[in-house]
DNA sequence: GATGAATGAGTTTTCATTCAT
DNA sequence: GATGAATGAAAACTCATTCAT
């Protein structure tokens, strides 16, 4: 889960370093209670230095937010294309992309991916632009499988279309879902696929 | 699109009055720039009064945000019973539902739907567990026409799966769907239904 | 109770007009809340008009702690002449004014004693010394009487110094004896003379 | 007079500190203009620091005017028990406490007494029940002489009603006694005592 | 790297008072 | 006499950021 690879390229922070243990309780923090309502205090408190100290590490707040997302990113690219690697059939990287997203909205791995909606407006504009690019990337990843889904007759539907009603449809999950209710997240999975795949 | 007698009733601010306008100024404020960017001397000036003045309506700036919110539900409510009210077969319910929830996260009647999504966080507790009750009425109406379209075979997943996963495809179209772009809004509710319903 | 007399003279408001209903109001508000956080508003709410119509009857709102304070003493003044008039004994006058007192402490005739030295520095300079000619004549009554006491023997301490050490306790009294309790007030008024009367 | 004790136990704020000049220009305000005419602009301007610097030493202006008084029954309480330490016949411990009492009213140490019950009213309900606690150890301290002093018949009155008169009385002497006039605080202790002592 | 004190501009909020209707 | 909307000045408080030590 961890993808030391990652560390090593500098796309990840070492969890166990001082500003690995300042992203962590900032992602913490920012889910909880916000962005904007999360103050530099808070998180000092957190990690149990004062908050001045919290601009050795950043220069300031909205570059935590913005290294959390892009870590969040450049980790969930990264397994994804682990996931992917060693699966041929269509159905089964389907299946395995919904399942990918979904772990990575729960936070099954780092903060979370909620957090890069819920919050986004609070990044600055070279932020946004920043992750908007790896987002793309990660979009023409999923975009790619339903091209080849739609040829292989598996779903009906604009590709186009499709990826954006499914991603709607796992983000809000967040909302109602929970990971250790009733329903594992392999049946979560399934009950997507159903709705979305073609039916006879 | 008015409604007049949800303002009778007291559910809607008339929206010529000092008070409606203060609503319609912060609500597209809000939305533009966010709840916590939006300052209420942003609000005031927008209306051509002082700052102070909005105390005379508004306990506090959060008791706008839940005004904006309470009234785009009571509308939003309004309309689609007055939407279904003469509508006979299940599938054009649905198409009907399916728009009018579209309109509604798109703007098309007052503030706009997802202003509620976006800034929900920002309400008291009180005041979400209030929205959450009108909330709780407006799912079990699409809920109940969901039940209604299993038990007819037109879609084959459980109806409280399926109106999660439509209303975060819905909610997701405010970031890429365009109302005046190439697909009419009667377009894009084809798409939706195509993906959702039975198809073979 | 009520002293008609004053009423007529000007003294006192008529206590059915809206501008005494107002002071009733402020005064139980003041004594509840305190001066500086009994707003205007408050005061309208309790006599069920708007604050702007406060002002058709006083000029501010310290105007109006000025005039409860001006009617409590009125009101003391008249009262204490009232019930020395049919005394003989000074020692039956030294208790009657000690129970006169403490009545109006606790409040059995109008608003109550405390709310003048509570709220006092609340006054503007001219209320103050307004009110400081009329307590000059309230303690020179008293003090006459402990004058006329020391020179027959009932206390062995100056009048200057006795009068503001009775004072001081019975003011302190608003803190600690309730009317209601087991003491009447009758008791009370015995220990405060057992206490500062000669003992042998 | 400053107990170093206290300090180093925490219960005292170093007088040297950012936050103990904080707390003496605080108390001396208070005391000048009231707690609600005092702004923190005037509390900041006369330590030289901007108003926003406050909150960084004080989560509110209240806990300001709340330390305060802490700080000052604790140093009464810890002077009382210095006092009377080395004291043996109850006539003397009476007038000690007195003189004590009087002495903290006076301001002769820290803040003046006469803030607590001055401005007791702007405390929050938590603040003032807190204060409470410690107010009933000092006056358990007062009680437990005058039942010493009942029992050996230097008073005639019970020691539950004598120290409410005596506190009253001294209070009291906030409003007409000056340090600096005619009568020395002894003298002002020695009218009390007479007046209140068994007299033949 | 961390501290702790302070900055300073900005925020929401308060509220007595005014005044046209 | 009352209304209700607005004023406007001042209040408390917020908080990311800076910086000398």
């Amino acid at each position: 889960m961890l993808i030391p690879q990652l560390v090593s390229e500098g796309l990840l922070t070492e969890p166990n370093s001082a500003k690995g243990r300042l992203l962590a309780a900032s992602a913490a923090l920012f889910k909880q209670k916000g962005f904007s309502r999360t103050t530099v205090r808070d998180i000092a408190a957190e990690v149990g230095i004062l908050s001045g100290s919290i601009f050795h590490h950043f220069a300031n707040k909205e570059s935590i937010l913005r290294t959390i997302m892009l870590e969040a990113i450049y980790l969930v690219l990264a397994r994804m294309k682990l996931t992917i690697a060693d699966l041929d059939s269509c159905e089964d990287k389907m299946r395995a992309l919904l399942r990918c997203e979904l772990e990575a909205i729960h936070g099954l791995n780092g903060i979370g991916f909620t957090l890069l909606s819920a919050e986004w407006r609070f990044l600055s504009d070279e932020s946004q632009s920043e992750i908007l690019k790896l987002r793309g990337e990660y979009e023409a990843f999923h975009r790619n499988i339903y091209t080849e889904a739609k040829s292989l007759g598996h779903i009906n539907v604009e590709p186009f279309f499709i990826r954006h009603f499914v991603r709607g449809a796992l983000i809000e999950t967040a909302n109602w879902y929970h990971l250790h209710g009733d329903l594992p997240l392999e049946g979560l999975v399934e009950q997507i696929y159903l709705t979305t795949a073609v039916k006879w």
